[in-house]
DNA sequence: GTTCAACTGTCAAGAATTTGACAATGCAAG
DNA sequence: CTTGCATTGTCAAATTCTTGACAGTTGAAC
């Protein structure tokens, strides 16, 4: 655990007091971390840490369309909205892999947020996010499909919400399930997706999409 | 200032430390506040609380289109993400009538984080803003035309980011500023705010949408 | 090694949106 | 009151995206 990059969203002090305070998980595949709608204090409910796996984070419609709003990877935080602003959970998180989660209980995390350094890790996390959904809700309003597609990809690459350390060359999930992030149809995807590896920008595979110019997705993301 | 909604988003005793802290001043109409690519020190820079007038936050693309991400009321704090997390502005704050502004220069916004009270409001106000921008998010991804318009429409009564007192009924603003934020035509919105307005939802005018049925716009966002 | 579900590529018809254009109206400045 | 600019409503053609369908491919489970 020591070598992940949480080290760059969280001080090693409150690190340890999350650890020390929270309680590790293993969730299996498919199963649900917290539901859309869950109160604060639900059962299991808290402030999680994310060790190994990978979690869904999406939202389902009366019309059974489901909107993808993230995919993290290990070493991300996520969860804390609801337990700063006392709201429910407004998404369900489902685990694509299994999962070894650190969960922080609601009142721990309370505690936590006495302690200036640990909230001002908390508010530089969510600054964080805030420049990265501005980014994303720039892209549904200005951006061309193809540079939309390009800086999600690049998103994905960073790991998500919170800064990391490396990009990811290669990303591993199923292009429906880019198209629901971006708000399109798998088949418009397929089409522009193959128009980027016939440019020699991306190369596809089974459930795999990999990075192979981040100089030509970052150009196309700004041309617009 | 006594009676602006300011106290909802930060205690009293921090509210009054960003007074003395600050600088109350006043911008005329068409001047910028910000520009995309100022580094946080520049002349004029920090931490911002709107509390006369209405500023215009927009980014604009090389080929000249605008996207307009949120127009402040007053009562709003602003201006927050930069000073947490080092990096250059994103976005263009222009003042759309004259303001009045309450200035909080980076050092001294450094110092109130040190103070655990005022990090947690900070850390209460980007959670609210988080939950805005998924939800904005999810319209792109997940609704349709008319649910983005109902929603939009719902999130700028609100008067924006974070939380306020009571709804207001009447927006003052063009439809092809709310097309841009909705990322359409302004066309294409006409037709639809005018279809709502045959059934009674909203009634227009120049530069004004009113909004007559609160119930059946929330009714349409969750509808999809 | 076989089987099966998940994933991908592609197509044609239909729907929704954009583009470009034009006329009518509201509001403010002189 | 008049002039001028900003705003709105509307239309047809062009474009983009969706819908629904089907076949081929991959990878994992048995």
């Amino acid at each position: 655990m020591e070598r992940n990059p949480w080290f760059t969203s969280m001080p090693r002090a409150q690190r340890e007091a999350l650890l020390g305070a929270g309680e590790l998980i293993h969730v299996r595949r498919g199963a649900m971390v917290f539901r859309q709608g869950d109160p604060i204090h639900a059962a299991g409910g808290g402030f999680y840490g994310l060790l190994a796996g990978t979690i869904k984070i999406s939202s389902l419609r009366q019309d059974g369309r489901e909107a993808i709003l993230a995919v993290l990877e290990p070493g991300n935080w996520f969860g804390e909205i609801t337990l700063i602003d006392g709201s429910p959970r407004t998404h369900d998180a489902t685990a694509l892999e299994a999962l070894d989660l650190l969960v922080v209980p609601p009142e721990a995390f309370a505690q936590q947020m006495r302690d200036v350094v640990f909230a001002n890790a908390i508010a530089a996390m969510l600054a964080a996010r805030v420049r990265m959904l501005y980014g994303l809700t720039e892209d549904a309003t200005l951006r061309s499909l193809r540079a939309r597609v390009a800086h999600r990809l690049l998103v994905l690459a960073r790991g998500d919400a919170t800064q990391s350390v490396q990009l990811r060359r290669t990303l591993m999930l199923p292009q429906e399930a880019l198209a629901m992030m971006l708000g399109v149809t798998r088949q418009t995807l397929s089409k522009e997706l193959n128009a980027l590896a016939d440019e020699g920008v991306l190369a596809l595979g089974y459930g795999r999409i990999e990075l192979r110019s981040l100089d030509a997705l970052q150009a196309l993301v700004s041309t617009g």
